[in-house]
Parts: structure tokens; C-alpha cells; sequence
DNA sequence: TAAGATAAGAGGGACAT
DNA sequence: ATGTCAGTCTTATCTTA
């Protein structure tokens, strides 16, 4: 791979670089700088491990984003441009990164550093409480330091824009965690989230891939207790809802739900609507609906 | 008791002014 | 920027089987 040029940062040649498999960018573990996700196609081979592996798998230390006194400088301006746009010489762009390094160092002991200790302090409470894993936590302090990067967080609060980091991790990860969810641990209102996160989505351009109506089903189906089999061929019944592209516009918990409950039904297997509502975070109002139109649309088809 | 029906209201997207 | 409109979902209450 090649680490020259535009890949340096202050360590020199001792630089520790690690790829997010999910984001793309890459990081000096080191000094925490941080490079768009462009400037190297290929992820890093090291990075084959499950995020919940050991430590050791890791190339470097595993230095934590959600940490207030690393990875500051992923405040550092990550484009090595100057001011008419122009890639800055490999030389030039170092020395400027270095700069930049100190610059923030300099910085950190203002209330951007204390914004950060309260907002990450917070965070590694919530990891209990909504059961998230590592990588989440750290997206979420990352997605919250480029917030606060953007000047984002001011004038909103810190909570709700942490609330919505997390949701929006979540929604990257793929993990079926709802608004509502994180609002039930957080004192944060599911709206305030809802309105951040929009924010949040819309300046850092975040790109959210749809919440995936077949982690849904088996989010559900383990809370409410239902077969294997049921669940099965729930699934497969989502996947031609997808395919005719029924899917669309509604919440894809309901969906979900409404798919799994009829899919109850047709296995026999006694679960009420209200089950199967609690345990996806819906109203029975909501699958009755979906329930009704689904049943409409079919006999369309 | 589970399920269906109905009504009122919240919140947000699209679109026009 | 602000307002309107259609569509979705929630909460609450009443009815039906």
C-alpha cells in the first residue's frame, strides 16, 4: 500500500494507520489523524477480524475515538487543498497538517474540549443502557465530532445531538435500534432526536443505507418468542414485499411486524397483535393498517 | 379478551407562494 | 421563509365476535 504523499501525518514513517471498514477512512492511531476515505481504494488487509474480536487483532493500539483526549484531530480540515481548490504539494500539505495538529491541541483546553469530555461521558453511560456494541460507540463519537466540527452542536443540545449520533450509528450499522429505542434512554424526546438527526444526516452527509426490513423481523421475532420457522417464512415473505416494492413509505417496523404476524397466523402460532406490537415498537392501530392494505394490494397483484 | 373501527392530533415531506 | 396538503402513525375510545 502506498503511504506516501498525501498519507503522513506527524508521526512520519511510525504512523499506525487503520481503514473503518464502514466509513472508509483511514486513521493514524497515533496521532489521530484522520484522511477521507478517497485517498486509498482498498481497505486495509488487517481489518478481517469481527469488530468484537480481540484487541490484539488490531494493528497499533486500539485507541478510542470516544476518548476526549485522542482523536482531536479529526477536527483537523481534512482536505490537503489550498485556497483555490488545488491539491497542496505532499511537503507543504504535512507541514500544514502539523500545524493544524497543534493548532487544535492548542485549542482543546477551551470549551470545545469540555463540550467533548461531557458529550463522550455521556455516551459510554448510554452504551449500557441501550446495549450498543464498540463500534457503534465509536461511530457515534465520530459522527458527534464532526458535528461539533461543523458548529452543529451550538445552539442545540448536547444530548440531542448525541442522541442523534447514536441513532445515526446505528442506522450504519445496520443495527435495528428505532428512534424510539434511543429515546427511552436517553432524556432526550424522540422528536429533538428526529429533528438533529435530520440535521446531523443532512451536513455531514452520512449516507444511511434503509433500515433493513429482514433485521427487523428477527429483532422482533426474538422479542416476542417466535419459532424459527415462522420467522422463516416471514422472511420470505418480506422479500417479495420488497420485490414488489410494497415496502416502501412506511415504517419498516411495521411492516415487520404486520409480515410476522400473518405469518403467525398462518402457522398457527398463537401470538396477538398486541404481542407482536409491543415487541416491535408499533401500535396494534399501525399492523391492523398495514394488515388491511397489505391484504388489498396482494389481490391487486 | 382479542380484534376491528373510528376520530383527533402530531410530525414531517412536497410543493407553491 | 411560510403555508397548505396528502399521507403516515399514535393515542384513545367504542364496538364486535
Amino acid at each position: 500500500m502506498q503511504r506516501t504523499s498525501i498519507i503522513s501525518c506527524i508521526c512520519g514513517p511510525n504512523q499506525q494507520l487503520v481503514t473503518d471498514p464502514e466509513c472508509g477512512e483511514i486513521v493514524c492511531t497515533k496521532c489521530g489523524l484522520v484522511w477521507p476515505e478517497r485517498v486509498i481504494e482498498s481497505r486495509a488487509e488487517w481489518r478481517t477480524f469481527d469488530s468484537e474480536g480481540s484487541e490484539r487483532a488490531r494493528a497499533g493500539s486500539p485507541t478510542s475515538l470516544a476518548q476526549h483526549d485522542m482523536g482531536l484531530s479529526t477536527m483537523i480540515g481534512k482536505e490537503n487543498k489550498d485556497s483555490s481548490g488545488r491539491q497542496l504539494e505532499p511537503s507543504v500539505s504535512t507541514a500544514i497538517q502539523r500545524l493544524r495538529t497543534w493548532d487544535f491541541r492548542s485549542k482543546a483546553q477551551s470549551s470545545t474540549h469540555r463540550g467533548l469530555i461531557r458529550a463522550f461521558t455521556e455516551l459510554s453511560g448510554l452504551k449500557d443502557k441501550l446495549g450498543l456494541s464498540d463500534a457503534i460507540i465509536e461511530k457515534a463519537a465520530y459522527v458527534y465530532r464532526k458535528a461539533q466540527e461543523k458548529s452543529l452542536v451550538r445552539g442545540r443540545s448536547t444530548s440531542a445531538i448525541l442522541a442523534a449520533a447514536i441513532y445515526a450509528s446505528c442506522r450504519e450499522m445496520g443495527a435495528p435500534r428505532t428512534l424510539k429505542d434511543v429515546a427511552a434512554g436517553t432524556e432526550v424526546k424522540r422528536k429533538d432526536i428526529s429533528r438533529s438527526y435530520r440535521i446531523l444526516i443532512l451536513e455531514l452527509d452520512i449516507k444511511v443505507p434503509l433500515v433493513d426490513p429482514m433485521k427487523c423481523i428477527a429483532k422482533i421475532s426474538n422479542q416476542a418468542g417466535i419459532s424459527e420457522k415462522t420467522k422463516r417464512a416471514a422472511m420470505k415473505t418480506m422479500n417479495d414485499l420488497v420485490e414488489m416494492k410494497i415496502s416502501a413509505g412506511k415504517l419498516p417496523m411495521g411492516l415487520a411486524a404486520t409480515v410476522l404476524y400473518m405469518s403467525c397466523l398462518k402457522n398457527g402460532e398463537n401470538k396477538t397483535q398486541r404481542d407482536i406490537a409491543d415487541a416491535a415498537g408499533v401500535t396494534e392501530v399501525t399492523i391492523r393498517n398495514r394488515f388491511n392494505d397489505l391484504q388489498t394490494r396482494l389481490q391487486l397483484n
